[in-house]
DNA sequence: TATGAATGAGTCTTCATTCAT
DNA sequence: TATGAATGAAGACTCATTCAT
């Protein structure tokens, strides 16, 4: 009669990137990697605790030895990515020569780079996030505050600066964050177009988008 | 103890936009507009039948009198939410000078309109869509097909026509599509930024992308 | 939202009562107490293995090294309560003299001295020994039996020597023996009432209910 | 290997009294008499909804159409039980003589007669109350706490009126109260005893434990 | 059109218990 | 003795849906 509902992503191999505190190990990792890939491809709410255990060919109650609840699980994903996603930026941000300019492009550089090698887990931050309660999320919270603070702070002095003469800040803003979010619904990694690629030409649309007087 | 799921979006009152085609009326366009609001804010799969009804202050066995089943009720917000969403296209469109950069403009800014002024549609129909069996979401791919050739189509004329100078077309295209998919996410209708703002900004930031030499 | 089920007695510390037959040591002492406790105040079925063992600060498996089920502790305490209240009616007994109404006097007052004092497990004694299987609930039956003889006997030779005048002796025993039965929905142990004055009080009472010809 | 628990009371047929206000109809009656029925056998804790809903010939989730929680019918019984309890206690006092001694006669006579023709009720109001939240058994408490005061404070009366001497009236209040409760324990209604006969007996055995002047 | 009662499959989670270490 | 990981059955409860009324 009617078909199964689709992946929302192409990827397929579902990694956590490396953390710099405690990765996981064993077990809880594979729950973790498999929890990645179906939360990814279907949602949080339409994968269930059956489908997760099956995947990973477990009895239910099994997972409960690893993780106290479901939500947990989601919410050690989110956290994972966060703090990945905030590491990456740092490191971007300090490697970056001190210019408003050149630290956007070290920004979005790294910030296209993580959604793009990682959209299993860029996909389940962006999207399942308001599946957690606000206790489980309030980490991820702190960090992606932080992140867009980084970004924002960089703009405004490009602009006081007269580095950059954006149409409108606010939505200039968040249209060059949302480019990494939509990274997952289309980009394929491994496909024809290169992480780098991607990485090189998303800095660079936002420095156009900003005005940029030494943009590309 | 734990908190509840937190809503995706701000927006609180889910509107129907007008279509051309037999608009739905009575009971049958109370559910739709009620279904619109809880879907978007907490999604098709965790949004029961039960919650559906109550909500409506009716029985859940009341709804089947109006649709076949649940995922039907999806079908019909993403089919409107197409149409409406194409028509806006077609309309912008036609109403453009014959230039690449009018028609890239005006497609961007109703692209922009429809997605700020139904931002619980333009949610629904991003990241629900993937619940729909193929069959169910066969009209909308259509038109969602339709619409993207649009737009490649005048960037690439517009390429054609040394009027452009995008980095790498594929990626420009998707994140100047990507703009409007995010702007239920953070964009507050009746909020501080109007949405003839939001539309005419994105519109240019589209031109800056493109690299278009009559740009803002 | 709602509140935890409360505490069936008010008493928290639960002991066991020393017993003539290898009293249990180390670890499997601390289950059987423990276990008492709980038992006690929320019963058998609402104490899961999982309960006792974090209330020891132990895994659940480890208990499995002390007994061979969860039942089995249960059988335990059960053993453990009716050999200390028969040993208890059976010193008595015979520390009375040979008169019906002291016979009586010194049952009744032992068979509330030793609820009152063991409030846990006369509780868990008299409440949860349905949940026992007939095999491990045979050897507290049999103590039971014999209790109960002890004090039916007393009671029909008072009424054969005419020192009792009971309104009707079976009614009349079983008010008696409840009243032990109780104690621990009420008692405090250390609260405003000593036991002693308790056993005195119900010892007296007995006699009246039996229409003691040199009752109090 | 080992045999199932028995059951805590020797009667089968589990009536619910009559009540002033709204008896229940339907599937409704069907499921409290059933559940007061494994209640009163098994226990609260010891009966599943799976359990209630197969002596029942309905499927577990059929409960939900007329129970919010398994919880809800437990307090159900127990508001059921409370109130025909304190109906029965104020219709005695009311057709009492207004003197100590007959008052104390009515509401002990009420009292058994309600336990012993409604075993199974009296068994889950009295051993299973506990099991409730603090929340769902508020309205039975404050019953409860009602028709204590009503004995105690004829007792009071008598002993102020000269009429009561009771060793202590506090352990001698406990233990006349205390005989209703354990009715379900031993009585067998349609057994050698007659309810009359037990509630008589019951009635001028507190009276002597309470020392009555005029009692039997 | 709407309801109340019911269903069968499914939800997440906990249960007592086992076993290799 | 104690643990961590696992299991299979069962726990209470919710799901979308049906159907007689």
């Amino acid at each position: 009669m009617s078909t199964s509902p689709r992946s929302r992503l192409r990827a397929t191999d579902a990694r956590l990137p490396p953390t710099a505190a405690a990765p996981p190990e064993g077990t809880r990792r594979r729950i973790l990697e498999t929890a990645l890939q179906l939360f990814a491809s279907r949602g949080y709410h339409d994968t269930s605790i059956r489908d997760l255990a099956s995947a990973l060919e477990l009895r239910p109650s099994a997972l409960y030895a690893h993780f106290a609840a479901k939500d947990h699980v989601l919410a050690e994903l989110v956290r994972i990515g966060h703090e990945a996603h905030f590491e990456a930026l740092e490191t971007a941000f300090q490697g970056a020569k001190p210019t408003p300019a050149d630290q956007v492009r070290a920004l979005v550089h790294a910030h296209t780079r993580v959604h793009a090698e990682h959209p299993q887990l860029a996909l389940v931050v962006n999207e399942e996030f308001y599946a957690l309660s606000l206790e489980l999320a309030a980490p991820a919270q702190a960090l992606r505050d932080k992140a867009n603070a980084m970004l924002l702070d960089a703009i405004q002095r490009g602009m006081a600066q007269g580095q950059f003469s954006p149409l409108h800040p606010h939505i200039t803003a968040a249209a060059i964050v949302g480019m990494g979010s939509r990274i997952p619904h289309w980009f394929e990694p491994g496909g024809p177009i290169a992480v780098e690629t991607l990485a090189k030409t998303h800095a660079e649309l936002a420095l156009r988008m900003l005005g940029s007087v030494s943009g590309a």
